[in-house]
DNA sequence: CTGAAAGCGCTTACAG
DNA sequence: CTGAAAGCGCTTACAG
């Protein structure tokens, strides 16, 4: 039953290719320096034996640690949300520290374009060796980005590329997916009435990522051809007043409105006001999960939460960052996270 | 920026220390031949340094390599299940592969008590290290889990652990909680009226995962003080006719039946029933998701499937067992699985 | 263009 | 109980 193959190593395709273990190092790393004819004899031997890189062994011998940097918004008030990218891009540095991998970190506040712009300087003055951000604030990285394709570094996208800008990989969840299934919830728990869709702005350009939320949803309500439509609000203040009278007024003058779908993570903005109302229920339907969400849920006054693991994207994009320049693998263009859906039952869990 | 810490090695310590290398080795993995004396000085010099071993160099090092066992169901007919978990097992063991991890799998058909006998026999004369198996088929099992703590060998739990019993880790969803949100769900469907609760029999011993699920799902209920009652149903027989006859019957007798509850993974045996029933819709809601689902989900016949992460089960079981015969690391004694909500609508990101 | 040799940080016989 | 030395499978100057 124990099949002990010996490892074949270096040394092994050396001897058989009667060349120096130099060589075949060459030959592997693909470096200048190797006549045609001795880099298709080894070659032709690692092909015929099989043979496979040890990577422990690759990485004891190497003497330059690598670099990786990380450009994100910081955790402050109106952008918690990136704590979750922050803790997996953590746990993958730790997993990753025995392969002499380092982490760089660069925060900015999300409406602070000088910030954002000094930090894009730094990293392009840096030693950096790949790149993980988001594609928002895409006018403020067009240059960082374009100084990476120059110098070929590679960098990764996580939470979003609705303007699919070319990278090594970007990691993100079908948005008009997220819609259809926010709609089908929705038609779970009414099959008449209105949905009413809150746009709130922050300063960040999130208009595209909410249009297609919005097309997702209004597609599956057209596929389900039944008696439910949405009606749009946009709200521009913040102010918890402001928000109050024109909830207050919008479902006034539409009694029909059964559901609100909060097309972003600021659910737990609207559920404070959802809290007071008396009448009859509204279901709520939001993103992301916080924990000022937890009340709210356990009330049932937000009723379903779409999640798209963003621990999860932030290890990955590490992970796969270190993948293509430590490893020298294939990595897939493209992620797609799971449409997680949290209620009062299942949070905990999460 | 850099912060250019020299990485303190053994060689570091064993200076510091005025001893041999082979002496801090000692001390590090706690074998026997070092003076109380010189091990607390060591000792010292380890925490005073902050020396934190090289995983890579002592794998490196190492000549023997790590054989762990699994124990599972095969993939046939009727244990489908399987299949994802192995998958979670096969994609730790490439990962690993360079620790010089080997993976033994031993197989058996479900109900084939003598094969499990045979399996646990093999396992028990083997040089595995650790083992990942699942704790039904507890009573096949015993002897297995009896000799593995005699030999200290490190065993993990996935899928159940419903009998306590004490393994290294186990790895599991929470049944009482799956329970709940199914009645959640149904209760977001309608607020009125009855669940039938289907006791799919199978020659497992699954009562225990049954019952949890059902007072899971009454607390609920109950909970919410409405007008939802639940209503077992057993079925032993799975012949497609006796199948259909038992839930005519059961559904013409009680026409206030909204929902079906089937606690096990035979959603699609039922879905076929109600594919060709005519009358009001009878929400389904099922446990984990398998490709012969698809067509129900999309129809909608199904509506929701609550999942367990069975490939991440079985990675985590083999990576768990990885973390502590060779990383001598501490592992949790539970993992709790996420209770993901599965519809038409995110299935394909699953 | 090619090779011999030292070294990465550990482990493992072997000698005392 | 303790230590000196070889070796794990690579990479990296250095010499030719």
């Amino acid at each position: 039953m124990d099949s002990d193959e010996r490892i074949i190593g270096i040394k092994d395709v050396a001897k058989a290719a009667n060349v120096a273990l130099a060589t075949v190092d060459r030959v592997i790393h693909n470096r200048a320096g190797v006549s045609k004819k001795t880099k298709d004899k080894v070659l032709k031997v690692i092909e015929k034996m099989g043979y496979q890189p040890n990577i422990m062994a690759s990485n004891l011998s190497k003497s330059k640690k690598i670099v990786l940097g990380v450009l994100l918004p910081n955790i402050s008030e109106g952008s918690g949300y990136w704590e979750f990218p922050m803790k997996g891009i953590v746990k993958a540095q730790k997993e990753l520290s025995q392969y002499r991998i380092k982490i760089k970190t660069f925060t900015f506040k999300q409406d602070n374009n000088k910030e954002i712009r000094k930090k894009v300087l730094e990293l392009i003055n840096s030693d950096i060796q790949g790149l993980v951000l988001t594609s928002k604030f895409a006018d403020e990285i067009e240059i960082l980005l374009e100084d990476c394709k120059e110098k070929k570094r590679p960098y990764v996208f996580i939470d979003s590329n609705v303007r699919k800008i070319d990278s090594l990989c970007s990691i993100q969840q079908p948005l008009f997916e997220s819609g259809e299934l926010a709609a089908q919830l929705f038609n779970y728990c009414f099959n008449k009435g209105e949905i009413l869709i809150l746009h709130l702005k922050d300063t960040m350009d999130t208009e595209g990522i909410i249009g297609l939320k919005e097309k997702g949803m209004n597609a599956y309500l057209k596929e389900k051809n039944n008696s439910i439509v949405t009606k749009s609000l946009v709200i521009t203040d913040f102010n918890e007043n402001a928000i109050n009278r024109m909830l207050t007024q919008t479902l006034e003058e539409n009694p029909m409105i059964k559901g609100v779908f909060i097309p972003n993570s600021k659910v737990a903005y609207i559920a404070k006001y959802f809290e007071k109302r008396a009448g009859e229920k509204i279901y709520l339907i939001g993103y992301d999960f916080f924990n000022e969400d937890i009340e709210y849920l356990e009330k049932e006054i937000i009723d379903f939460l779409i999640c798209q693991r963003p621990e999860e994207q932030g290890y990955q994009a590490v992970y796969k960052l270190f993948e293509h320049v430590v490893l020298k693998k294939e990595v897939e263009k493209e992620i797609i996270m799971p449409l997680d859906i949290i209620t009062k039952k299942n949070y905990k869990y999460y």
